[in-house]
DNA sequence: GAGGAACTAAACATAC
DNA sequence: AGTATGTTTAGTTCCT
């Protein structure tokens, strides 16, 4: 149980990169970016006054601040809602000097403008910035080219050739550093006409909202990535994905991430424009003729495009001549921001919603209960587990509120892991497994666990005798099988094998549920489902709780009824298996719902159904030794997955025989 | 406290 | 005879 802190406090660092405030994460970009600078030991000229620049405009963005505070200027609601959001990437753009440090002090010393005016002028000069630094790029860009062409000329290799190459890739720069200027231009004012940037004049302004802080990030990372993240060659990170992984994978989720994308990106992108060295930036360029988002595989990757281009510079006549700055090109770009906003609103929601249902699922798992002692693995064990332990999906938990209506029966898979093996003591009963733990999914997640921990699993003999069945392909087991799978599937069963055995052996006769059908090999034992139908109603009618849980594992998984039927129909095995192949969550949610699902549907077509799983084997037996069981005591040990785990240990040795070891356990 | 379920232990039968 | 398999009974514990 102590355990868990250490897990639950994995996201300080996130914690503190949110930043509560803007003002501190003014601070903090600056300071990262100084940091940045500052990593090379000397500061050029350059670098310094890119340092004090920003300093200046800082303490200009505080100012503001204090005016607004002061005057009574309300912040814009956005500012609340995305505080992030506006700093990094005003921080970044601002690298060429526009107007120099001194004279921001000035004019913000003076306090002679309004906020309004001042932000203004921020974003005027963030945009004058930007386009300064556009051309600074291109200018390396062209020095680049210069270089390649001289070297190319000096190496002699088909001069005509290749001055053609770089000439066409000279133009197809200068075209597409154009089209991003004419874009950025259209950009703000599209911004400006929606509200996006509040710099009317009537509407309060925020206060540092500069130039870029209205974009959308996913627009402005795009635009930024076309201008220059792409060129980056060691921009390991977003921009190696296309510009809607990047916008995708660098703007979606939380907010702290983002944070430290934006400016990774834009210390890269900054980075680059500085330092790049000519040869880096030939590598660079390389990446880019290789990495264009837009381009691969000899397509055109712009929505709804696909044309065909044969190499980078024909992709990029086309980009220009079918992609220039057009009102199609620019609702198409806005459109596809939409569909990635779009995607990552779906996606948050999606996340939202699985986190619910996992800790909705786990809660049910850890309903503490009421007997005082801890009975069995899955009240003491899942217990401490869900407290402590991830989920393999790695979703947080939220602790369980004693309020939250608990009900045993749609649980969700849990996990044991090695941590909560504290727990397990001598287990005298078994944890009544109608309808509360779905065995597949328990053992499938807990698999390892069983097999390398002797622990008690807790489940009936039934329930695991029934499971091994159901898990072996023809869905019948000598009794040897039976024993195996036990030895197999838990280190708990590798001693103590007299008692155990026996008590499979006893189970196997005593409940009706278990068949034993003589075929030509021997005698084998199947297990019928119908006398587990048979049973279900006395049990559900019995307890009004199961009847609720029923009713809601039902609704809850109405739209799986069909395909839960037709597997079933054909003995059930791979409908899950496969539509959930290689996710292991998904694997075990599923045959859990299917599990619950078992009982219902059966149970709604218990007049004897022809595709009870449990009858196809014996029909084809010959000798059916039908059990006159009274009032059977268990042979309907809940729904039971028919999901197979299948998943045999390599490492043990089914055939050895686990003889009986010293009894240290089960005494009581 | 009663009844049921699950478990353990054991006796017994049968087949190989 | 020994072992594996299968059946049945009895006693215990725990839960509802």
């Amino acid at each position: 149980m102590m355990q868990e802190s250490g897990t639950e406090t994995k996201s300080n660092d996130s914690a503190v990169q949110n930043g509560g405030n803007s003002g501190n994460h003014l601070l903090e970009c600056t300071l990262r970016e100084t940091r940045s600078n500052g990593e090379t030991p000397s500061l050029d000229a350059a670098d310094l006054a890119h340092l004090q620049q920003h300093q200046a405009l800082q303490v200009a963005r505080q100012l503001l601040i204090h005016q607004q505070q002061t005057t009574g200027v309300k912040v814009h609601k956005r500012n609340d809602k995305q505080p992030s959001l506006q700093v990094p990437v005003s921080v970044a753009m601002m690298t060429p000097q526009v107007i120099t440090p001194q004279q921001m002090q000035q004019i913000l010393q003076q306090q002679v403008l309004t906020p309004q005016q001042l932000q203004v002028l921020l974003q005027q000069q963030q945009a004058l910035m930007l386009q300064q630094q556009l051309q600074e790029f291109y200018k390396k860009q062209q020095e680049q080219l210069q270089l390649q062409l001289l070297q190319q000329q000096h190496a002699g290799k088909q001069p005509k050739e290749q001055q053609q190459q770089v000439a066409t890739q000279q133009l197809a720069f200068q075209q597409q550093l154009l089209q991003m200027q004419q874009l950025q231009q259209q950009h703000l004012l599209t911004l400006q006409r929606q509200g996006l940037l509040s710099i009317q004049p009537g509407q309060p302004a925020l206060p540092l909202q500069p130039l870029a802080q209205g974009m959308i990030p996913n627009e402005l990372q795009q635009l930024w990535k076309e201008v220059t993240g792409s060129h980056t060659a060691d921009d390991a990170g977003c921009n190696n994905h296309s510009t809607l992984d990047l916008s995708t994978t660098c703007v979606s989720s939380v907010v702290a991430p983002k944070t430290s994308l934006l400016l990774n990106h834009q210390a890269s992108t900054n980075g680059q424009t500085s330092l790049l060295t000519p040869k880096r930036e030939s590598a660079a360029h390389e990446d880019y003729t290789q990495n264009h988002p837009l381009y691969g595989h000899g397509v055109c990757k712009w929505p709804g495009c696909e044309a065909v281009c044969e190499d980078f510079p024909s992709f990029l006549k086309h980009l220009n001549s079918e992609h220039a700055l057009d009102d199609r090109s620019t609702a198409q770009c806005r459109v596809q921001m939409q569909v990635v906003q779009q995607l990552e609103l779906q996606l948050s929601k999606d996340k939202e919603r699985l986190q619910a249902m996992m800790t909705h699922l786990h809660v049910k798992s850890t309903e503490p209960k009421a007997s005082p002692q801890p009975l069995n693995l899955v009240s003491s064990v899942t217990l401490s587990k869900t407290a402590s332990e991830p989920s393999p999906q790695s979703l947080p938990h939220t602790p369980t509120t004693p309020t939250t209506p608990l009900t045993p029966l749609t649980q969700g898979p849990s996990v044991i892991t090695t941590t909560s093996i504290h727990n397990v003591g001598p287990i005298r009963r078994r944890y009544s497994d109608k309808y509360n733990v779905p065995i597949s999914s328990d053992i499938a997640q807990n698999q390892e666990f069983y097999k390398n921990a002797e622990v008690r699993p807790p489940f009936t003999y039934a329930s695991l005798i029934r499971q091994a069945i159901l898990e072996s392909p023809e869905k019948q087991l000598t009794l040897n099988e039976i024993y195996n799978w036990f030895t197999r599937m838990f280190a708990y069963f590798r001693r103590n094998a007299a008692t155990w055995k026996n008590a499979v052996r006893h189970n196997l006769s005593l409940h009706k549920c278990f068949v034993r059908v003589e075929n030509v090999k021997g005698a084998v034992w199947t297990v019928d489902e119908i006398e587990f139908q048979k049973r279900r109603p006395q049990k559900i009618s019995g307890s009004p709780s199961l009847i609720k849980n029923i009713q809601t594992s039902h609704a809850y998984c109405t739209p799986l009824n069909a395909a839960l039927q037709a597997s079933m129909a054909e003995n059930s095995i791979p409908l899950y298996t496969t539509a959930s192949m290689g996710n292991p969550a998904l694997t075990s949610l599923a045959s859990a719902m299917r599990e619950e699902l078992n009982g219902v549907i059966e149970h709604g077509n218990s007049n004897g159904s022809d595709s009870s799983p449990g009858r196809s084997p014996m029909q084809a037996m010959h000798h059916v030794h039908v059990k006159e069981e009274p009032l059977d005591p268990d042979e309907n040990e809940g729904p039971l997955s028919l999901v197979t785990t299948a998943n045999h240990s390599p490492e043990f040795d089914p055939d050895r025989d686990y003889e009986d070891e010293p009894v240290n356990e089960d005494m009581e």
